[in-house]
DNA sequence: TATTGTTATACTCTATAACTATA
DNA sequence: TATAGTTATAGAGTATAACAATA
């Protein structure tokens, strides 16, 4: 009785600008959230990583976020200079510099998590738990499945 | 007998890293695609609102997919110097300009949101039709909820 | 040859302030 | 006073090429 549309014939028909819309409301919400903490969105990844990590290069935290290593120069620049992460040389490959955290930036990596879930969590006030869950476990799937 | 652990506390636990993550994915195949034809996302995104809604206006346009107005201006003369779009006085309200699609901006419309469509086919090829519906209203909640 | 960390640079997208014409 | 369209400009994020040191 219904006609089959094969394909999206309008723009909100589209995944993709459905993802970009939601991802900018998230960044939004996110960005302000950490610039009461006095950081950004990417340092707050690049910490978080290091804390999950400690011992990593800098270019495994590139291939790990999706970066350019030339675009982590400033960003670990700038932690370091917080005094969250330092480096160590390697003494098996002198061309690798160790991460570590600090004591404050663990802390400071666990509270800026936190900054984040307290926001997520104001965002998704109208989802279930279960819609949560579906969300996070498709947006994970396209990633990172993605060839 | 299993512990609750009420916030996420890995950077992959949070919703807006996935949403980021997933975007990202997602818009360096729309990119891609669109190449082919010459434009952009964000053209393609104001040609299509353009199609949806002959006599919009520029100052809705924006509103509508979330944009500043003074980034408009470039898009729109963009769109209007290939022949896409044109512009009319509103007589009612001096003020705006009422933005229609020309025969070649209906049909070029239609071909970039096919090609979305298909870049999109691919990405979420090991994607249930099911997950994509479930993915489609989760995101579109996502955004359109927000306050 | 390939990789790491780095510098320099350019490009896109986004954000803000200010202007004019009109409502 | 508020809004529409515009200009100029600054910022964040991203991308590429090239380099020296090391593997």
């Amino acid at each position: 009785m219904s006609e089959d549309l094969p394909k999206p014939m309008r723009l909100e028909d589209l995944i993709g600008y459905n993802l970009r819309r939601a991802s900018l409301v998230d960044l939004q919400g996110a960005t302000a959230a950490l610039e009461r903490a006095g950081t950004r969105v990417i340092p707050m990844c690049v910490l978080s990583t290091v804390v999950e990590r400690p011992g990593v290069t800098s270019a495994e935290v590139c291939r790990l976020l999706g970066m350019q290593r030339a675009n982590m120069v400033p960003i670990l620049a700038e932690l370091e200079a917080k005094g969250l992460v330092f480096r160590e040389a390697d003494p098996l490959d002198q061309r690798v510099q160790k991460i570590f955290p600090t004591q404050d930036g663990l802390e400071q990596g666990m509270q800026w998590l936190t900054l984040l879930a307290d926001h997520e969590t104001k965002l998704l006030s109208r989802f279930s738990d279960r819609e949560r869950q579906d969300l996070l476990r498709l947006l994970s799937k396209l990633w990172q499945e993605a060839d």
